[in-house]
RNA sequence: GCCGCGUUAGCUCAGCUGGUUAGAGCGUCAGUUUUGUAAACUGAAUGUCGUCGGUUCGAAUCCGACACGCGGCUCCA
């Protein structure tokens, strides 16, 4: 951790310190919970009882702020052995510090992440949210004292309240009690804060940029999917734009497995309730499946929510020798979840959503062909698709709801190490974030605002063959059970195009633009209208997705309607074209660049811009 | 699901503490303009002020429930 970062740190930490001191000043009854530093800057759980905040209390917290920024109150370190802590805690009607002082003394940890550990004062090694609490002694706690507000805390501070930077309150949200769904809701309080106001000013414009490329905002203005009230909450519907967006990502998907030998099949969208019952599923997510009755019968009927064990049903339909596998399906597939409402979120979390799902079939000994074939996949994609990867190996942890032998996960894992370190993969592991019936290897892509999203995934899986009795004849005519590779390149079609669309602030590459010419008229002239036309038949000749903008507006409009609508190229037809036969393409974004582009005939510019579509390059082919 | 905030025309938004026919810009439509690389001009239409209920002489405005959205939390096969 460098120095700078490292007073950053210490500033974050002071402000949200700061930031108790003026609430527990405006609103003495509060009860505090923990006030860590995130990553661009603090927060502090409180409770105020029958008290809400809302954003309109802001500017009172941050007056008080800075008034304690101006008293440049020394922060004071102190120690207290661990049950004069709890006293002091009791006395000072702070339940939830007592509560993780409590666990402390009788667990030697707080049990909760390291976000506690941040706050408490026991004895980590100074360093940021990746110090990870191990069982540390307990001996004294520390505390840290500011003008009259002492808090439970292990530091680092600013060395008083006036060397704090810049800062701003962000906003106010609902968190429970250590993350913990069944206990209290507290109310957390979110600021940014930076060294400098300039940072912090370049923090908040980069904020406001995010907020342009809001993949919800475009998704509207350039008409690719809507949401209806109707229809219901998390169920995107597709324009036409939309959907050419889907139909390529999946038409590139399907490419690169086929060139690993996958085969497409197609299954249902809706399965009797005993598939999941045998899958583990129903047990594991019973309470997100949506249900489906029929009038004809008493059967129970889910909407799928994957696609594993319709495939599973392809490969036990049929006995399966040795010769037989690798056996590789691949879908694109529809899957529905009742997800809660309050975690829906535009493209990223739908209760309906396409995933370009896969499954191998293998014996034990093809594992490592077969998932080294797909991390290429994965690898071409999003090198073409240009974005950077990250690999994540996801774990099990102690915790419940993992299905299958301890020790055939242990195998896997290692399995999957191993394939990881042998592709020479930049990645790192993280437990807890495993599949219930096995680990993966998951790819988080960076979008251009450095921000990182899970998108492929490889996953191994060694229970549900198990549990659906899958076998296979292996050399010595016995029956063996097959290994299955669950694989899905995009993900979720729905959330990939949600990130990308971000990624790209909606300019397409000429292969996924909706619409990839424009073709504008000067006027509407017989002559005009008729080389337009001809122009346009040339395009679709050629498979180019092309609009015709032949409407009664100023030019400069019409270059403006499809400089909004993001369209790679455009081309303005009138006389001079008529004339030459040649036209110069105005490529998307031009007016930043400011170099006009050299004329070509018209032929040429629309097959160089097929290839360009071909090629599926980012590149402009001008 | 939980906490906080929000919902006014197709879109973006104004409408202060309740007071006669609810506004603007863009878009749409009509007319004029035959237009040369990011917004021509003039005019017109458009709203059960999210839904239902309540308070009030009177509700877009206050209260409640519900729906939907936003920011988080929890969850994410």
């Amino acid at each position: 951790m460098s120095e700078k970062q490292d007073k950053l740190y210490a500033m974050r930490h002071s402000l949200a310190h700061i930031m108790a001191t003026a609430v527990t000043r405006l609103w003495p009854k509060v009860k505090l919970g923990v006030g860590p530093v995130v990553e661009t800057g603090f927060y502090y759980d409180i409770d105020l009882g029958d008290k809400h905040l809302s954003e309109e209390d802001f500017e009172k917290i941050e007056a008080e702020m800075h008034k304690i920024i101006k008293e440049d109150q020394p922060f004071e370190k102190s120690e207290k052995p661990i049950d004069d802590a709890i006293l002091w805690a009791r006395e000072n009607n702070q339940p939830y510090k007592e509560e993780l002082l409590n666990d402390l003394k009788r667990e030697g940890t707080t049990l909760a992440s390291e976000l506690d550990a941040a706050t408490m004062g026991i004895g980590l090694p100074a360093g940021i949210t990746g110090a990870t609490p191990a069982k540390a002694r307990v001996g004294d706690v520390s505390f840290y004292t500011n003008g009259d507000f002492t808090d439970l805390c292990r530091g680092p501070h600013v060395e008083s309240t006036g060397k704090v930077g810049a800062f701003k309150l962000m906003r106010v949200a609902g968190a429970y009690w250590r993350g913990d769904e069944n206990k209290p809701q507290m109310q957390r309080l979110y600021g940014v804060a930076f060294d400098t106001p300039k940072e912090l000013r370049q923090h908040l414009d980069m904020l406001e940029e995010a907020k342009k490329r809001d993949h919800r905002k475009l998704g509207q203005e350039l008409d690719l999917f809507v949401i209806s009230d109707l229809v219901g909450p998390g169920l995107p519907l597709f324009t036409p734009r939309g959907t050419i967006l889907r139909d390529e990502l999946g038409k590139f998907t399907q490419e690169l497995r086929s060139a690993n030998g996958f085969k497409r099949i197609h299954t249902p969208s809706i399965a009797k309730r005993d598939l999941y019952k045998t899958s583990g599923h129903w047990d594991k997510f019973g309470n997100e499946l949506f249900l489906v009755t029929s009038q004809e019968s008493s059967e129970e009927f889910v909407l799928r929510p994957m696609n594993c064990p319709h495939h599973i049903q392809i490969y036990a339909s049929a006995p399966r020798s040795y010769k037989d596998l690798p056996l590789k399906y691949m879908e694109n597939a529809s899957d529905y979840r009742d997800e809660k409402t309050g975690e829906l979120h535009g493209l990223s979390r739908v209760r309906a959503f396409t995933q370009d799902d896969s499954h191998v079939f293998a014996r034990e000994d093809q594992i490592k062909e077969v998932a080294t074939e797909l991390v290429e996949a994965a690898n071409d994609m999003y090198k073409q698709l240009d974005m950077r990867l990250q690999f994540r190996l996801s774990f099990r942890d102690e915790s419940e709801g993992y299905l299958g032998d301890p020790r055939l996960w242990e195998q896997a894992q290692a399995r999957i190490e191993e394939l990881a370190q042998e592709n020479d993969l930049d990645y790192f592991v993280e437990e807890g974030e495993a599949a219930f019936y096995g680990p993966k290897i998951d790819f988080l892509a960076t979008d251009a605002l450095g921000r990182q999203w899970q998108v492929a995934t490889v996953q191994l899986d060694f229970v549900q063959p198990n549990r659906f009795e899958l076998e296979y004849v292996n050399e010595k005519g016995e029956p063996a059970t097959p290994v299955m590779i669950h694989c899905a390149l995009l993900g979720s079609i729905e959330r990939f195009l949600s990130v990308y669309i971000e990624h790209t602030a909606g300019k397409f590459p000429v292969w996924l633009a909706p619409e990839q010419v424009r073709i504008i008229t000067v006027n509407q002239e017989d002559e005009t209208i008729a080389f337009a036309n001809k122009v346009v038949e040339q395009a679709n000749e050629l498979g180019l997705r092309v609009e015709l903008d032949n409407s009664h507006e100023s030019v400069g409009k019409k270059i403006r309607n499809a400089e909004v609508m993001k369209v790679p190229y455009t081309i303005v037809l009138g006389e001079k074209e008529i004339q030459s036969g040649e036209v110069v393409p105005r490529v998307r974004g031009d007016m930043e660049v400011q170099k006009p582009h050299a004329a070509h005939e018209v032929e040429k510019f629309l097959k160089s811009v097929t290839n360009e579509a071909k090629s599926r390059t980012t590149k402009s082919s001008l």
